[in-house]
DNA sequence: CACTCCTTAATTGTCTGACAATTGCTTGCC
DNA sequence: GGCAAGCAATTGTCAGACAATTAAGGAGTG
């Protein structure tokens, strides 16, 4: 690990580096210890506060969880599929609030990578992914829920059909993709109409998912997305 | 924003995480100042260093900067593109390395993406997004190559692709599931026949893209992905 | 007035020392 | 052997000090 810090630069920033590089090099392993704040301290020849800034900086990536007592210290984490979700999420977010990313560029990624799985998860679903996709449908069929519950199992809808694919690395990305468009689609007010259509679509995608039609799934899920995108533009323009 | 603090936990992650949800929010907004350090020690009743840990581990997200000096302080971050891909290839590689996700699998899901844009880079790509694939091609094809180049190219050479499509969120998703596979990638050797096979099927990838035939480039992809898979399994198998 | 230089105040970055809280281990007692 | 007390190591928090940086204002000078 590098130990010999640029001075008159922002110490804390580079221990976080050097150890983050460190894990991603493989010098240091997965639940392995690292020294303890005052080796820390000696190596990189810094006070303790900023050992333990660049600390809480790898605690915030989840890349090291931290144990108070004997035998406690920093260890590397194991970066779960979990905690990745919930980073992309985030990430994901902000970057779409904070850039102004309007609603169509969005949705057509998120279509564009939804009808990635598809035909995946048409081959690979088990009965457990059609059972959830069926129960999301129902609820989305439930009179008086708030346009905001619609909108979650419209996640939940399309979270188990991606699952479906029966690839993690799959899901973890569109993960992002999908509920990072939440607070985009929670802006649209559905009309009994509009969902009436989705449900009716959704009812028809379950169908070909279950019946294991990868390229049926496909076409409709590109009619999903441009009646989506129409529905978000009408709504934009009328307020 | 919260100001009460649960007791007996801990306390710099219980700011960060009300900072942070503050800015998810929109209660801070971008390059807003946040309180100075002081002023934020007496709105959560807590020491100089607690604070200071909580903005780092902000920091540590992009989702603050700091500036020194007067009128000086911490910003909420505008997340840039440029950020957030290094922060999703960052967690992409480690979930990758450390849950010994499978060649195949991470295989599949980075195809099954890439072949989500090309229709759509078949139709929006500029001159200049094939000229960058033309060039890669082209580097590719030098004798003499490292693998480790040769795979830095293949990276390149996709993310042009990718990039074609035009949208900054499908760029941004499929650059950690393009750029996490690179280690993995370069596990393998290429012999100078793999190498002719894959130029020769980049070639034929690029002219679909600067035809405008997306079907023909998607086609073009799955066997791609096919041969790539072959080689992973052939490579791992020899050793 | 315009320009330069200096001081001052505000703010973050770093260090030191102290104490609290937690936890595993050892030691002594029954 | 089993149990309780104490000990040692480690992280969590706090307070105070000083350094480094930067913007703003003021003094002096042409």
């Amino acid at each position: 690990m590098k130990t010999d810090l640029d001075d008159n630069q922002d110490l804390s920033k580079q221990i976080a580096e050097a150890i983050r590089d460190a894990i991603i090099e493989g010098d240091l392993i997965v639940d392995q210890r690292l020294p303890s704040e005052a080796e820390l301290c000696d190596k990189f020849s810094v006070g303790r506060s900023t050992v333990r800034e660049a600390l809480k900086r790898l605690a915030a990536q989840n890349l090291i969880r931290t144990q108070r007592g004997a035998s406690g210290g920093a260890f590397v984490n194991r970066m779960s599929f979990e905690e990745a979700y919930g980073q992309q999420i985030t990430t994901s977010t902000l970057l779409l609030s904070m850039n102004s990313v309007d609603f169509e560029t969005a949705c057509e990624a998120r279509y564009a990578l939804e009808r990635a799985c598809a035909p995946l998860s048409a081959r690979r679903r088990t009965p457990d992914h059609v059972a959830t996709m069926r129960a999301e449908i129902h609820r989305q069929s439930q009179p008086g829920l708030t346009d905001e519950a619609f909108c979650a199992s419209d996640v939940a809808f399309h979270r188990a059909l991606v699952d479906g694919a029966g690839n993690p690395v799959l899901s973890y990305q569109l993960a992002g993709a999908v509920e990072a468009m939440q607070p985009l689609m929670n802006m649209i007010t559905y009309t009994q109409r509009d969902r009436d259509r989705i449900v009716a679509l959704h009812t028809r995608l379950a169908d070909a998912i279950e019946g294991a039609d990868g390229s049926r799934a496909d076409l409709i899920l590109s009619e999903l997305a441009e009646y989506t995108v129409e529905l978000g533009q009408s709504r934009m323009s009328t307020r």
